[in-house]
DNA sequence: ACCTGAACACCGTTCAAGT
DNA sequence: ACCTGAACACCGTTCAAGT
C-alpha cells in the first residue's frame, strides 16, 4: 500500500508562514515545520529546501499586501485621498504581521525576491493614482517616493527606531500628505 | 605562563562587520569568526554571543552613518540642500555597506536595537535643520518621514523592489525634494 | 586572566531504502 | 509516488580543565 500524500506546498507554505510570523524567523526551522506535520524533515524536501519555502511565504506576503492596498485604493475620494487609504492599509497590514512583513523586504540577495513581475505589474493602478498628482513624466518616480516613505516608515517603526514618542499615526498620514502636496 | 590575550572585544566587533558585510549574513558564524583569529569557537565567549556580537556591528553602523550623515548636513546652503546632501549621505554609505546597513535595521526584536540615546540624540541637529522648513511644531513628524523615505528608498533599491529601469538616484532626489517643498 | 577540549542539542541537506 | 532511516557537515553554546 502505496504511502497517502500528507503534505503539499500550499499547506506548508502557509503553516511556514504561521510559523515565522507567530514564533519569529529565526527560530523557524524545517525541523520544526515538519513536527508541525507529524512528519520526518526529510519529507520536506520533495516540496522545498529552506530557501524556497521561504521565497514562497514573501509571495503570499506581496499578495496579501497588494490586494489590501488595491481594495483600500479603490477608494472614492481624490487621488491624494486614495493613495493615502493605500499607505494606511500598507501600515495596517505590516503592523498585523510585522515579522513576515519585514522578513519580505529584508534580502540583499536575488533569490528570495517576488517573481519578476508578480509586484511590478499589480502597482500599475498606484502609479495611474499619482500622476493625476505628479504629472504623467514624474509619475515613476513619484510612485517609488510614496512606496518608500510608506515601507520606510512601517519598517522604522517596527525596528523600533522612533523612540521619541508622539503620535506615530499622526506623523505617518502627515508625512505622506505633505509628500503628495510637493508633487503638485 | 599565563595565555596572551589575542582577542578584544573592538577587534572582534570590527572583524565581524567585515565578515559580514564581504559573506553575508547567513554565512556568518562565530566557528568561522574564531578560525580568522587562529583561535577555538569557545574563546569568543569571553567577548560576545552572537547575539551581542551583531548588536555590536549595528551600533557600529549606527555611529558611521550619523557620522556621514553629520558631515554632509554641515555644508553651507538652505535647510532644503542641506537636507538633501544629509539624504544622498545615507544613500552613499548604504550602497558601500549594503549588508550591515539592511542588518542594522532589520530587527523586530528588541535586542539588536542601538542603545537608548545613540541615535535619538545625534538626530536633534538633523531635526533643527527641518523645522526651519516646516516649523518648530511639526519638525519631529517632518523628521521622521524624511528618515522613512531615505531609508525606504535606500532598502527597496538594496532589496531589489525597484526593477522598471530609470534613473533611481534622480527619482530618489525628486522625491526628497518634493518632500520637503510639501512640508513648507 | 585567557584559551582549549570536550561535549550537547540543534540545524539544513542528501540519498538509499522502505511501503 | 511519497515518506523514512541514517548519515553528514555545520552551527551556537556551556563548562570543566589546562596554562
Amino acid at each position: 500500500m502505496p504511502y497517502p500524500s500528507k503534505l503539499d506546498s500550499e499547506t506548508l507554505a502557509s503553516a511556514a508562514f504561521d510559523m515565522i510570523e507567530q514564533g519569529g524567523v529565526d527560530d523557524f526551522s524545517m525541523h520544526k515545520l515538519a513536527a508541525e506535520f507529524g512528519v520526518k524533515t526529510a519529507s520536506l524536501y520533495r516540496y522545498f529546501n529552506k530557501e524556497a519555502l521561504i521565497q514562497a511565504v514573501n509571495t503570499l506576503t506581496y499578495h496579501s499586501l497588494l490586494q489590501a492596498m488595491y481594495e483600500a485604493v479603490s477608494a472614492e475620494g481624490d487621488p491624494a485621498q486614495r493613495l493615502l487609504l493605500g499607505a494606511k492599509a500598507m501600515a495596517a497590514y505590516a503592523h498585523q504581521h510585522p515579522v513576515t512583513y519585514m522578513l519580505a523586504f529584508r534580502n540583499t540577495d536575488d533569490a528570495l525576491r517576488p517573481e519578476e513581475g508578480a509586484t511590478e505589474q499589480a502597482v500599475l493602478p498606484l502609479q495611474a493614482i499619482i500622476a493625476e498628482i505628479s504629472g504623467e513624466a514624474d509619475s515613476l518616480a513619484a510612485l517609488r517616493g510614496l512606496q518608500a516613505l510608506a515601507h520606510g516608515f512601517i519598517s522604522l517603526t517596527l525596528a523600533g527606531q522612533y523612540r521619541r514618542g508622539g503620535d506615530l499615526d499622526a506623523h505617518f498620514e502627515q508625512s505622506v500628505v505633505a509628500y503628495l502636496r510637493g508633487w503638485e
